[in-house]
DNA sequence: ACTATTGACGAAACCGATTTCATGACTTAT
DNA sequence: ATAAGTCATGAAATCGGTTTCGTCAATAGT
């Protein structure tokens, strides 16, 4: 492997001259600078990381911590961010955390110790303190969550977005709304929980107990609440689902007993997944792609990096946009 | 930051034997190392991997090469290699290549810059220039595809898989079969079309011309060949999609025309990538996971990690899973 | 014309862990 | 008891870019 002192000999110039020379940071006499890029050209210089980072105290690596690539809200998060990231030079690491407060510890750690230059945490768990330590210590910015914590937070607006799409379920003359809520009690469950009420209240309409399931850990599980549900004397009009995933579960329930969406039944979900489109019918959703805002994440991070300072906290909101397809009607 | 030289005065001794006492490469008297460990708790000393990786020329990075997260088979695969690199104490980094053979260069060069001990190649191009220069410079395994280089591939047996679904559909009583194949003829494409032909000509049925639809490019593509292909004089009784993915867009398209599946069309993928089991209704299609021969795979680059060496050529073949639900009807 | 300033460039120090080499203490063999 | 071998350990070299420092030459200023 060709080094740069193969380089600088190869060009007839010193080792400190192909460095200035290529990351241009001094002028360098056009005919050397010119012999230099031959040589590099010729011996297919690479310059090796290590000894950049070593000397320079970086290592052109970003962490990126989530809760389950295979939720299928996620690829396109990394997709995004991992886009972002070459673009800037940097690599990505991947680090699934399976929603586990101390494998996301480790995660922390582990990429503390490899000395990345920024952490992108998409967070799941409800713990802050296992954060804390890093926080200021390593430049990071947290999406999906706002922490009290000295740290940039970028989140969509739940309460609003939830709001949203209760709304549009009352102003299609649904009053009895089933929530089917996912199994975390945590602040974005919360969030939403509290955006659907405000919607509720506006209309006046009282939501009933029996129509609020909770713990809902897996698709199976929305498969056999919702069947529970369905069979009860008084049904609900429709269903909101807190999140997409849970959302085929209920469908195939529904199918289950015969019934049809949305003729005997509407459903909303809350995510916009891919394929929740290619469902029979076609789902209604929240979409709150991070596409739009991938951009100011990766810019935020970017920024502390390039200052190699950590950002104190300032919270970010942006909005979801109800996708109407066609499982809720009009009543 | 601590680094290793104040852990060696904290302790009393030099530098060097910090290094051997933490690596354990040599003996140290027990009392020092003792001292030595107190020294790395009570600094909290974490080596710079930087400098270990310039001296050592390791990193304890593996690279994961992948052609596309957003395609929803992928992610498993990633979560699966992701676990096994974390079990062995290496962290993954994730390059989503996108099928493009110059962005995959880019990333195999980086990923050697890095100096990552070890490269998982999920194939995704047709070219093996590209890969060539690596092959043997740095330990590596290749998933989903064959090369004819001093490398280790792993692939599903394509032309047995495909030979099952076609069987399968024949037995069933079909004879007017389509083929739809997307967009890359590639070898598992080539290979699969040659499965296909394999269980015709055994049922002695030829293959109209007319049934194969190929350069399917999106599911978008995949729904207008649909239709086009449907509305015609002679329709086929069965298509087979040489990928779950365009599957969503064939549903789309037969429904689009009215028509039932599995009553009126029968349809069969390849893949079973999650959600085609939540279509209507459910898709029956060819399980390839490599849930179970991720342990193969990683297996095969642990062992080259270990030894510091690049494995020779060696093809491994696994079977695919016919998983039957209610996408196709006997005739 | 002589000093001060600027600037391109090379020599050498540096980042921090590893590893080679040298040393001196201690053990074993004759 | 003396020579040879073993072994824990420290000093210093090393990995390969980057960067500081110093030099020498060319330009600017008085």
């Amino acid at each position: 492997m060709a080094g740069i002192r193969d380089v600088a000999k190869y060009a007839g110039v010193s080792p400190s001259t192909v460095s200035r020379a290529l990351s241009g940071i001094a002028y360098v006499e056009p005919e050397k600078k010119q012999k230099i890029l031959d040589a590099v050209r010729i011996l297919n210089y690479k310059p090796n990381l290590a000894a950049r980072s070593l000397k320079k105290g970086g290592s052109k690596l970003i962490g990126l911590i989530i809760p389950d690539i295979m939720n299928p809200y996620y690829p396109e998060i990394v997709k995004c961010m991992e886009t972002y990231a070459t673009k800037a030079g940097y690599s990505m690491i991947l680090c699934d955390a399976l929603g586990d407060i101390e494998k996301e510890k480790e995660y922390f750690e582990t990429l503390q110790n490899l000395f990345v230059d920024g952490i992108l945490y998409i967070a799941s768990t409800e713990s802050v303190e296992h954060v804390k330590p890093f926080v200021g210590a390593i430049p990071m910015v947290v999406v999906n969550r706002t922490f009290d914590l000295d740290v940039p937070c970028i989140n969509i607006d739940n309460v609003e977005a939830a709001y949203q799409v209760v709304h549009y379920l009352l102003e299609n003359g649904h009053r009895d709304i089933a929530f089917i809520i996912n199994d975390k009690d945590c602040q974005y469950n919360q969030e939403r929980f509290q955006g659907a009420m405000k919607a509720m209240e506006e209309y006046g309409v009282e939501q009933k107990n029996e129509y609020v399931i909770r713990n809902i850990h897996s698709e199976d599980d929305a498969y056999e609440k919702t069947v529970e549900l369905l069979q009860k004397e008084n049904r609900p009009t429709a269903v909101f689902a807190f999140n997409d995933y849970m959302v085929f579960g209920i469908y195939q329930g529904i199918h289950e007993l015969g019934l049809k969406i949305p003729e005997d039944i509407s459903v909303i979900g809350f995510d916009d997944i891919p394929f929740v489109k290619y469902l029979t019918p076609p789902l209604t959703t929240l979409r709150h792609s991070l596409q739009d805002t991938a951009e100011l994440v990766f810019g935020k991070l970017e920024e502390q990096m390039r200052t190699a300072t950590c950002a104190r906290q300032s919270n970010t909101y942006f909005c979801g946009k109800l996708i109407i397809r066609e499982s809720v009607r009009k009543i």
